[in-house]
DNA sequence: CGCTATTATCATAATTTTATCACCAAACAA
DNA sequence: TTGTTTGGTGATAAAATTATGATAATAGCG
């Protein structure tokens, strides 16, 4: 599986980010600031380095620096926000590509396929979970039911049953799942959320009382029980 | 890009202050009063906020107040007038981060920034809390008893169990407690809080002498007593 | 001990929010 | 292009929460 290095000082956008690289097979290994960005890349190796250009501390360009001092190769992606004076766009030459905020997932995923060059060698990681007896797989999208049923999932009802199953127990609000899913740019009614859980709510909660796993709270926004 | 809620009634000190924090790359929303800054604050997600401590109709303390009723993490700075009382030290306790006017915009600048660093660190807040042998968790909305009864609560109920919950042993006016939960614009009748209270007598007092946990003080409210 | 103001309790109304469905539009595939 | 899938919207029905009003109970006070 591929590695990556994402160093994003903003709690939601970071778990944004890797929620959707995770969903498309990356494993993302997460930091918050500079210096442990840097202490991270000389543990270990990386297929890409997200930065985000703004840190605590020692900012993207500093860590972009030293780890161009030890290491040619590995491709760097700088995520930076809009305004840009002279000194950040020569900053951006060190990279091999970079995305102004807000950015759009679908792009930040493309060009993270793109840098990455990826081998398509199909490493099956064990990412699964069981919700009644149906089982999620996250990397084929499928799922699989005690009768042999097989059923795909799209790309959204993925991450959005991902989220969930992630924070169990926990009341989602619709606010909180149209930002982690649908990103910081785009809302769209609230009346889509209740789609998707309509259409969880007929798979999983098929032959059971209704709510059994995806409940409503008034008001806020769904809960997963497991 | 970092949002700002600056909430601050005072036409040029705003606009100097949002031409600063814009020009370091933060989207500031401006509000001029209590009532639009609690609106504002739950139409959006802020990274911090920035408040006036003397403001029309509702001051700053109050307002802080219900924004940590339901967001314990946004980090939140305010401005002060240079005398100081004991009630206001008190009340700074809330903040985050603090500021004396006159102040320098710099040192605003500065503390802006740190604020907005530290929020990172994982959010590692106490979300539950035990009242009898009723175990309350703030995060999922549940109660959950030793016989392993579980009961779910509604959005207001959970509120005000919060903000009960926060201040024990406190006397909290049914006018204090409209404010804080209903919103600065909304007030059903004084009646609809008995009967938030009559439930958690039923939940939490089954098989104790009554009023145990919330004794009404006639003529001015409740008093929760762990 | 009555009188009054306030709170407790309950049934029911009012309001808000969600469920569900049919249909549309954009993206995708053939 | 054309057909198909996915995702999004709006209308309406259904459900849940919360507000209200009536009445009973209670505390405080003179």
């Amino acid at each position: 599986m591929k590695r990556i290095l994402l160093v994003e000082d903003e709690e939601h956008l970071h778990s944004a980010i890797k929620l959707n690289l995770e969903l498309e097979g990356y494993h993302v290994i997460s930091v918050y600031n500079g210096k442990n960005a840097f202490h991270k890349f000389n543990e270990s190796r990386f297929d890409l380095i997200i930065l985000d250009v703004m840190l605590p501390e020692f900012n993207g360009f500093d860590i972009c620096q030293s780890i161009r001092l030890e290491n040619q190769k590995v491709p760097i992606m700088f995520l930076t926000a809009k305004s840009s004076n002279e000194d950040k766009i020569k900053g951006l030459k060190m990279a091999d590509d970079y995305l102004t905020k807000p950015f759009n997932l679908n792009e930040l995923l493309l060009r993270v396929k793109n840098l990455i060059k990826r081998n398509i060698d199909p490493e099956i990681t064990q990412t699964t979970h069981k919700i009644g007896d149906v089982i999620v797989d996250f990397n084929s999208f499928e799922l699989k039911s005690k009768t042999g049923n097989q059923i795909e999932l799209t790309q959204k009802q993925i991450k959005l049953l991902k989220l969930f199953v992630e924070k169990p127990n926990e009341v989602l609000s619709r606010q909180e799942i149209l930002e982690k899913i649908w990103g910081f740019d785009v809302y769209p009614s609230s009346r889509t959320i209740d789609n998707f859980i309509l259409t969880f709510r007929k798979i999983f909660e098929k032959d059971l009382p209704p709510s059994t796993y995806f409940k409503s709270i008034r008001g806020v926004g769904y809960k997963y029980t497991p």
